[in-house]
DNA sequence: GCCTAATTGAAAACGAATTTCAACTTAGAC
DNA sequence: GTCTAAGTTGAAATTCGTTTTCAATTAGGC
């Protein structure tokens, strides 16, 4: 399974941390990992009852934040009021396509934008720790209704 | 003065839409254009109390609301949980960079990077309507420190 | 001035995030 | 296996920025 290197690093920042290994955590972990990215705490939390009504809200938002510690996670915003987190791609990095109608989100990777980004940043003598590029668009489909 | 094109263009808005000019609203004008970029409404609010204590939070929230839709401000996030406000360099567009260290904030603009964005979101059949490209950096002065 | 509709500000409500705390679970020591 | 200390859990309470409510006030057309 290509999550079990997920695993095994929650695993291990469990153990550095000296924080344990529970129950919920396993299973949270594991619904995260299947669900897919860019869910909020509620979206992973109503997933979680259908199977199990005995975790609460505060332990998948404390998880997922453990999550985000440990690397394997990144939380964002997409202006909408509530945090989404997605599992990282190890190094690799993406930005956000966000169709305004209907909330489809398409992800993509430019390495020109990034550069010129390191320039940017260069030019004002600062060295960028992270950013956030989000290009808010109608997509296809609902450019069309319109 | 610059600002009194901005004033106009508030006064215009507010007969259109059926609104009535009032004392407090001239006041938040007054001093959000004063003020500079990047306020949180609390901050104009702040300001606001020390010249004139009988203005209250809902109004400011109220007025910097008004401002957006009338297009002579612009609400940003900048990921600290409050809304900032900035007012409108009228047709010009620019992004920011954000010291994470000391909260600075300086403003840029890159066509390359604009017109790379269009050409992506291009790409998918998407047509941009707005975007966010935020940097988070150490700036020159808190680079230095670390 | 008069009247109606809009505005105001204090307080309440809201919603997502976060914390509290008593009961429970884990993991290491014995 | 049993004990124990430390960490974890989930329901409920709290926080914090934002937004709404509502009775009193004000603007502006007549
Ligand atoms: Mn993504
Ligand atoms: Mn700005
Ligand atoms: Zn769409
Ligand atoms: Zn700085």
């Amino acid at each position: 399974m290509v999550n079990s290197k997920t695993k095994g690093k929650f695993k291990d920042f469990l153990l550095t941390q000296g924080l344990k290994s529970t129950n919920q955590r396993e299973l949270i972990l594991e619904e995260f990992l299947r669900a897919g990215a860019h869910l909020s705490t509620e979206d992973l939390y109503l997933r979680l009852r259908k199977k199990n009504p005995r975790i609460g809200y505060a332990t998948v938002h404390r998880t997922l934040k453990l999550f985000a510690q440990c690397g394997i996670a990144e939380q964002r915003h997409f202006g909408d009021g509530q945090a989404r987190y997605e599992a990282s791609d190890h190094d690799e990095h993406h930005d956000h396509l966000i169709c305004i109608s209907c909330g489809k989100i398409v992800e993509f990777e430019d390495s020109r934008i990034e550069e010129l980004q390191i320039e940017v940043a260069g030019e004002h003598g600062f060295s960028i720790e992270r950013h956030r590029l989000d290009l808010y668009v109608y997509c296809s489909h609902c450019s069309i209704q319109t």
